[in-house]
DNA sequence: TCATTCCGTAAGTCATTGCTTACCTATAGG
DNA sequence: CCTATAGGTAAGCAATGACTTACGGAATGA
């Protein structure tokens, strides 16, 4: 649940790429796998991890799960990388002013 | 140089920890690897995936290399997650009102 | 109840990789 | 020229992990 474990589990491409499917909009596994290179439960096993992450939420229509992506999971990597670029350009600043060379 | 390959590159635990570190202000390798559980290699090695990643730039200073952040890197991730984070609202948005359930 | 659909899980495989130690290179100083 | 310092590189290893096929389970419809 930590911003650590989101950016960890958004490395893998093919995660990477059913993440940002399901950031145009909620979609079944089966519709998720139809579109990419890889077999349903490599999918389901990516979908678990993402999950996992709190990066999606799972809900269930008949037999099937739609799935989507928590727009709040989304809303942290983007604070934290927001603090980010404070801190390092803070310190790339005071690299230019100090100058302790 | 995409930012896809430096959300992979932050995916290592060690590998994020060294460019959180890195963000604090430049630093050589030897300083690095003093505060981490690894050895000196290890950090090259993340250092040189970094580098490749165009998250980190080094500079020489007689036989220590000193390695820092490049903001620019840092500021195309948050706006990756800023642009990210707008689709999926927009999502969850139309989700809400649509409704085509 | 039975068949179908949709999907998660188990088990196994092959490639990736994060780490180690050992070695080599390059700069600085005597 | 020799030594010491700082660090990149090679080789190897154990662990992770991304994928596959095979199977099991739950909800729908006749």
């Amino acid at each position: 649940m930590t911003y650590g474990m989101k950016i960890e589990a958004l490395g893998p491409p093919t995660r990477r790429a059913i993440f940002e499917r399901l950031a145009a909009g909620p979609s079944a596994v089966g519709a998720l796998a139809a579109g990419l290179p890889v077999s349903r439960p490599a999918v389901s096993q990516h979908l678990k991890a993402l999950k996992d992450a709190g990066l999606v939420v799972e809900t269930r229509r008949g037999t099937a799960r739609i799935y989507s992506v928590d727009p709040k999971s989304v809303a942290e990597l983007r604070d934290y990388f927001d603090r980010f670029w404070d801190i390092a350009l803070d310190a790339y600043k005071r690299s230019l002013e100090g100058g302790d060379a």
